[in-house]
DNA sequence: CCATTTGTTATACAATTGAATAATTTTACG
DNA sequence: CGTAAAATTATTCAATTGTATAACAAATGG
């Protein structure tokens, strides 16, 4: 009986492969569901890897939630950067990125949810979210500010940071009730209903987070 | 050596009892965390009562979840349905009933997340969810249609409907991340800002779904 | 080509889990 | 007051869990 072949992966790759397949596990069985050797099963290694890379299932999974939060956020930010100049373009982009693939994702909302659940037992994923969201909600803020000083809108600091707040929950849950997909709309509406809804609430004239027709291509 | 003495519950009473233990639970240690004994002993029973009246832990964890999702939607209604006549107060009272408490509740919002994440992998769950969503949905859009009815602001099934997607994302969003407070703004905020956007949402003037003055007694 | 390091597998183990069954106590009723 | 039915406790069991340890194999550098 021989053993299985296997190959060395440098320290980097190993670790995102089994944070992978840690949230694979998580989306498809739930933390409860997501035991270690299910894990390395998908990671197609043997469990005491686990050990080696992380010391612990705790670890790999508060590792793996990390993980998960930067990519969301950083996939709706460099969707706003792409698109250089124009404020109220790059402030379409980032909400716009929030609603469509690959954020909007019921595996991704899931994942988010199972782990912020956990928030409330455990300091370490409270600092995890707590991070996340702050990043989140300053981003918001510094692309809401120019917005409104070329519309002319009131634009203190404080009026940017309510703002923002309040756009945030708007992102938050349509982005969470849009991909779980309940049937009752067609995802197709979100992210026309989020950037008008967002004009709204920014105080904008109507149209103004929309493609300026002269740049407009397809 | 005696056996622990013990009165025998009403089968309602009984059920209520062992599922609200559950969600202490659940809330407490997460799906993970919530075994059987410890249900149990938050219960104050033993284990053996599970199997009994639920047949089996998944089964009774089901239940808890349809309880807690009733129980959020019936105190949001109840707190708009006690004002009677004005539509305007109606649609506020809702509104902030949402984001105060009892709703506004880190334990709330953390059960609720954790049972969101087994939506995606569990039928039942799914079917919970769904339902829930949708009574949340209607009784938004049936509170907003009077209230554009009243401003002259057009009021299509289309529109309402709109509407009450976006209102219902941005209502999930605050509730939530206001719930879990990250200490970054304090939740006092939230019913004013929640109102506040409403408006702007629905293209009302603004202090439209502020308290009426007249009224106001303290 | 050999030796050493360490990434990786394989096995073992104590603890805990959900559920099933048996024993006992409470309640209701005649 | 006694007796049957039902609720509850106590105990047992096989399966699964996370982790620890030992055996092995692959890459690396001389």
């Amino acid at each position: 009986m021989s053993r299985k072949a296997f190959q060395r992966l440098s320290l980097d790759d190993r670790r995102r492969s089994l944070m992978e397949a840690t949230l694979v596990c998580v989306a498809q069985h739930g933390l409860h569901g997501a035991t270690v050797r299910r894990i390395a099963e998908e990671a197609d290694v043997t469990a005491g890897l686990v050990r080696h890379y992380f010391g612990s299932k705790d670890e790999m999974i508060r590792t793996a939630y990390a993980y998960l939060v930067g990519q969301l956020t950083a996939r709706a930010s460099d969707s706003a950067k792409q698109t250089e100049g124009d404020a109220d373009l790059q402030l379409r982009q980032f909400l716009r990125a929030n609603v469509t693939m690959p954020n909007l994702s019921e595996q991704k909302v899931s994942l988010w949810a199972t782990f912020i659940g956990r928030v409330r037992y455990d300091p370490q994923f409270a600092e995890i979210h707590r991070e996340g969201y702050r990043e989140f909600l300053n981003l918001l803020e510094a692309l809401v500010e120019p917005v409104l000083v070329a519309h002319k809108r009131p634009h203190s600091a404080a009026i940017c940071k309510r703002h923002a707040i309040a756009l945030n929950g708007l992102i938050d849950g349509l982005w969470m009730e849009g991909s779980l997909n309940s049937g009752l709309y067609s995802q197709a509406l979100l992210p026309d209903i989020l950037v008008e809804a967002s004009e709204r609430l920014l105080g904008l004239p109507p149209g103004s987070l929309s493609i300026p027709q002269a740049t407009q291509e397809h």
